[in-house]
DNA sequence: TAGATTGTTAATCGATTAACAATC
DNA sequence: TAGATTGTTAATCGATTAACAATC
């Protein structure tokens, strides 16, 4: 051990990330929903919140609220609970969505189409950049918002005139892997794959996978 | 103990569901990629796995895919590995896909229509039944299908006439609670909530969600 | 028989929960 | 000060992985 551990705690009592991109996927997504619930209780006007209480309304234990947070610094008050605006901005500083995130949507089909004018994209805080589409006319005839859809020979001009953050998977399964090949080369680091197909990325590149097929065949198994 | 040991063991190699609704979702959600890998090699005509071969595919450790295939009964022979077919159809009778499994829709805008017609649903073999909406004038606009779309007025009307296994919820957020509620009343055991929305059910009653901000969200935090 | 691969037990790992001193 | 609630350590729980005897 070269260092004590107060520099430890004063290094991140400020609010640094540790060595970030390490963090499990389940306590990003807690984040996330933490910061949902703040965003209802700051509209409400309330302006303290304890781990119980978030912890209550999202059905989870109060420790492991307390847990999640403090692995990103000490954002609470002992005997007084968190400052709900302070603490909702922070959780936005770590998560990324304090910035402008780049989204493009590739696949402008049914699904594709209804993903790229959700609205919950843009009530968020998501930038939909663009659609890109095999045949961007029929697809134009598809959806119902101003953001322009490409053919999707355009990706590397469009990415290279302006970088995106997100991808947004929605084509047919078989060109799911072609697809990928291009977004990775293009320096695109995270993709919501909507497609059943397992897609092969380099390490640091981050896919998530959203199956719906599977989510009813899971649910299936719950209910015979 | 009052039975032993054999017994139990004879009772589960036949492939009888252990005290089934306590399986873990994560092992369900396997259950179903092992199902799909397993159509594409029936496809191929591949007639034996091995869970190695499994795991590779999808990026498992092949013990995990024995356990998980053992929890339900001996599917595989020591030295050969798994009969495709047979272990397909073992998994498709455990997750209950290879009854009809009925499913209704209740909000039919943007992303309700697009998830009515949605292929990937037809493929895994479910049947979608009905639509509804508050605007079934409007919503039947929206949707390429011969699927009825009915007034959510009708629901307690239809699904008395027939039964439904799983309901998808794409109704606005504020809109949730009081259809869960109502389906909830009418017998429907699981829940495939598309809004954000934290729903309430009773015990017994299966909810799953997907959150599409909360995927860009989660997926915003290892881009920055 | 020799080789391969299962089903299962034991070991490991990681995530959740409980407990409590520190502190506002 | 007394009461409340944090941050953190320790205990528990569950899930994953390793190992191997059983067996085809």
């Amino acid at each position: 051990m070269s260092v004590n551990e107060s520099e430890i705690a004063a290094t991140n009592s400020g609010g640094q990330e540790p060595d970030a991109r390490k963090t499990s996927p389940a306590v990003v997504k807690r984040l996330s929903l933490y910061s949902r619930v703040l965003q209802a209780m700051e509209f409400d006007g309330q302006d303290k919140v304890s781990s119980a209480d978030l912890a209550r309304r999202l059905g989870l234990n109060s420790s492991q609220v307390r847990k999640d947070l403090a692995i990103f610094g000490q954002f609470g008050v002992p005997g007084f609970g968190y400052p709900v605006m302070e603490l909702r901005r922070e959780i936005r500083r770590i998560l990324g969505t304090d910035r402008e995130v780049r989204v493009i949507l590739i696949g402008v089909g049914n699904l594709g189409s209804a993903l790229m004018s959700y609205r919950g994209f843009l009530k968020q805080g998501f930038t939909m950049l663009w659609g890109f589409d095999a045949d961007p006319v029929a697809a134009a005839q598809r959806v119902r918002t101003r953001i322009p859809i490409f053919h999707v020979d355009d990706l590397e001009q469009q990415i290279a005139s302006r970088p995106v953050d997100i991808a947004v998977l929605a084509v047919p399964q078989e060109a799911a892997q072609g697809i990928t090949d291009r977004l990775v080369a293009l320096g695109v680091m995270a993709i919501l794959n909507f497609t059943p197909a397992r897609i092969q990325v380099p390490a640091g590149v981050h896919v998530r996978y959203v199956d719906l097929s599977l989510e009813l065949e899971s649910l299936s198994f719950y209910v015979q």
